[in-house]
DNA sequence: TCAAAAATCTACCAATGGTAATTTAATCTC
DNA sequence: GAGATTAAATTACCATTGGTAGATTTTTGA
């Protein structure tokens, strides 16, 4: 673990040198560093579960601890980091599922089972940001996933119902009930993923499409 | 700070004696002790927020960590401690809530209701416990009061159900269904509290009861 | 009276988030 | 090109906190 190394790039696992690096410009190099760091957390709480440390992060970048801080700030900046990279993905997979839906039901089946099928294959991930990084102020925390795709639900629901004469305004406490309604299923199915995956998609999807209402 | 007392009981603030104490039943006087140290804790976590310290709560109860560990267990368990007690004490408020009711889908607006409000009145508890104490698994950690409340609402559900002759086997997935979308509801609207709550009541409680579908 | 047991406290450890001071190397200026 | 400046990164540290080992005090029982 030492072996001093080319001034260009900072292949992960290497020690860095320890002066200025050289020959790279000031923007173009940070963007690759906070790649490269954001990398190496994903990477260590894929193998190693949802609880790692910074130094260990940083460790695993080629770098220190206070180089980690100067280029992605405190904890909960990598956290919100790493949330977003997330919800990106998942929202691309998702979104195409969804797509493919000729019908409304179909797509909230298709969202449901998007969620579900993603989180399980990025367990761990799923797990640090929706409930395992930062120390303080876990409700920020708790809804970092939500927000960002809170916003993004809101408006087709909204959407969907002004387009049938519907009271579109229930649109944010929807997205909110739905991802809460799928977030907690999903913990509940990792947990040992005892029960049929298709089976809980079909009956959260029926809760979410239908509601709890029988006629009588 | 200091002021030794009697040997009978052990009131908060106080500093307590060294040695063994004075003519007491092993069993009687560890939950005694058990109950003063988890409602310091509680007393805590009501005035400064859901991040506390062991050792504040320990000095709180007039005693040191390594007693409060004897007494309680490791933080995971003070954490689900306090969970259970504030699971019974929510179960209760909103029970008598839903007695009230007489037909199901008032029984499930009240349910919504009192789960809000309750959760506005012990605002910082509530957080504490969904989201704030323990350090590591947090996956068990945000189910705490799910698990206890969903047990709750499966049966009920499964027996509205039966009794109309559908399905009810959906019950275990439609409580956890129910409570993430009351949670992440409750979070978001704890947020700020901008919203009136009535609104947002019959939002949440008109999307579980009869769903996003609309019929056209 | 004295040994055993019970209960507690003091003093410590390890991990971890975060930071101050220092060192190294590149660049800039004359 | 030589010295000042500046960017980058490291070392070495601090504070908090969960958790524990061992000394200390008091009661109990023989």
């Amino acid at each position: 673990m030492s072996a001093p190394r080319d001034s260009q790039g900072t292949p992960p696992g290497t020690t860095r040198r320890r002066g200025r690096p050289a020959g790279r410009t000031v923007a173009a190099g940070v963007i690759a560093d906070r790649e490269i760091l954001l990398e190496a957390a994903e990477g260590l709480i894929r193998e190693n579960g949802p609880s790692v440390s910074l130094e260990a992060i940083a460790t695993r970048a080629g770098v220190t601890k206070p180089t980690l801080y100067r280029e992605l700030g405190d904890k909960d900046a990598l956290v919100n980091a790493l949330a977003e990279r997330l919800a990106v993905r998942m929202a691309t997979a998702v979104t195409a599922l969804v797509g493919q839906a000729s019908v409304p039901f179909e797509g909230l089946r298709n969202l449901v089972s998007g969620y579900l099928d993603f989180a399980a294959r990025e367990r761990h991930l799923y797990l640090f940001i929706t409930a395992g990084g930062a120390r303080d102020d876990r409700v920020q925390q708790a809804l970092l996933l939500a927000d960002g795709a809170a916003r993004q639900f809101a408006e087709p629901i909204a959407d969907y119902r002004s387009r049938r004469n519907a009271d579109a305004s229930v649109a944010t406490v929807w997205s909110y009930g739905l991802l809460g309604a799928l977030h907690f299923v999903t913990l509940w199915w990792l947990k040992d993923e005892a029960v049929d995956i298709e089976l809980v998609i079909d009956q959260i999807t029926s809760l979410l499409w239908s509601g709890m209402r029988l006629e009588d």
